[in-house]
DNA sequence: CGCCAGGGATCTT
DNA sequence: AAGATCCATGGC
């Protein structure tokens, strides 16, 4: 695949952070809200490397989308001191990234992903798009934006469903209510830190623990964000148990409860420190392809 | 057919 | 505070 050591433009796209980019014809298309962005290929000297592109056009988008001003191989450094296994998987995928998307298509996104898999996820952000977004003729190809919340507020819960979002259907229209009404505060969301930004996401209507640290990590600058998922959670109850989690007091089961989450994220968070969120995502695509993952 | 998928809400113990 | 159940849906 085409990479270098500071961005892995494959890896990064590919590993469940960011849905809604797709590859036609050897070049990827990403949905940035309002925004088509591009990444083509150039073979130059030998060499690959990317032109970045978008429509409407935004001036040095990857800078931001793919977090280029983070100081890559400090993070990498740092976050390799902390156990072997992290030290082994940073070096194996070196160039995973953790990518900054918009808070509000991220929150959507998140609600879908709860109990389903990413194919799946896909799917549905894409008929959202499809239906309830703006329909982009650029060059001769068609893209279709993602829905604003007005948009996505004036859906009927039979045209989600028939996006097949099943029962997320109505944490999406709660939670797209909610945050037009001012229930809860975008503000807040945005602007404070990790805990506090965290209570407040946990407010909107099928945002847990889980999903909360996603759209902090994914979304709201927050790397030291730490996601448990079910692979994760895999992961703890084979190897890292013995290194994170040696007290007996915390045992841990197929699903966490609250309790429980709340317990071993700060026992993974004290011990990877303020880049947490770079680790986990290099467990989680570790595991993943160790898995063979079909996407 | 049963099980699982980047879980969470709700009810029950 | 932990456990059980249900949620809608497609792939295997």
């Amino acid at each position: 695949m085409f990479h270098n050591n500071q961005l892995n433009i494959y890896s990064t796209i590919n590993s469940g952070q960011y849905f809604l980019w797709e590859n036609r014809q050897n070049i990827w298309y990403g949905i940035y809200e309002d925004t088509v962005l591009k990444i083509s290929p150039i073979l130059d000297n030998n060499r690959i490397r990317y032109e970045y592109d978008s429509f409407p056009k935004i001036e040095d988008w990857e800078q931001s989308v793919f977090r280029l001003d983070d100081n890559y191989d400090q993070i990498i450094n740092e976050i390799s001191k902390k156990d072997l296994t992290i030290e082994k998987i940073t070096k194996q995928y070196r160039g995973l990234r953790i990518m900054r998307q918009k808070p509000i298509q991220c929150i959507i996104s998140f609600l879908c992903s709860s109990n389903n898999n990413i194919p799946r996820i896909r799917l549905m952000l894409r008929n959202l798009s499809r239906v309830f977004g703006k329909t982009i003729e650029w060059k001769g190809d068609t893209f279709h934006t993602f829905p604003t919340l007005a948009g996505i507020s004036s859906a009927s819960q039979a045209e989600l469903l028939q996006c097949g979002l099943g029962y997320r259907a109505v944490y999406i229209q709660n939670t797209v209510k909610s945050i037009l009404n001012q229930d809860v505060d975008m503000k807040i969301i945005e602007k404070a830190n990790y805990t506090e930004s965290k209570l407040e996401l946990m407010k909107l209507c099928g945002v847990g623990e889980k999903i909360a640290d996603c759209i902090l990590l994914f979304s709201l600058d927050k790397l030291d964000a730490f996601p448990i998922d079910t692979w994760i959670v895999k992961l703890l109850q084979e190897y890292l148990n013995n290194i994170l989690v040696a007290s007996p007091d915390v045992k841990i089961n197929s699903k966490l409860s609250p309790n429980q989450y709340k317990v071993i994220s700060k026992k993974i968070r004290d011990h990877y420190g303020k880049y947490s969120g770079y680790a986990q995502q290099f467990l989680y695509y570790s595991i993943r392809e160790r898995n063979g993952r079909k996407w």
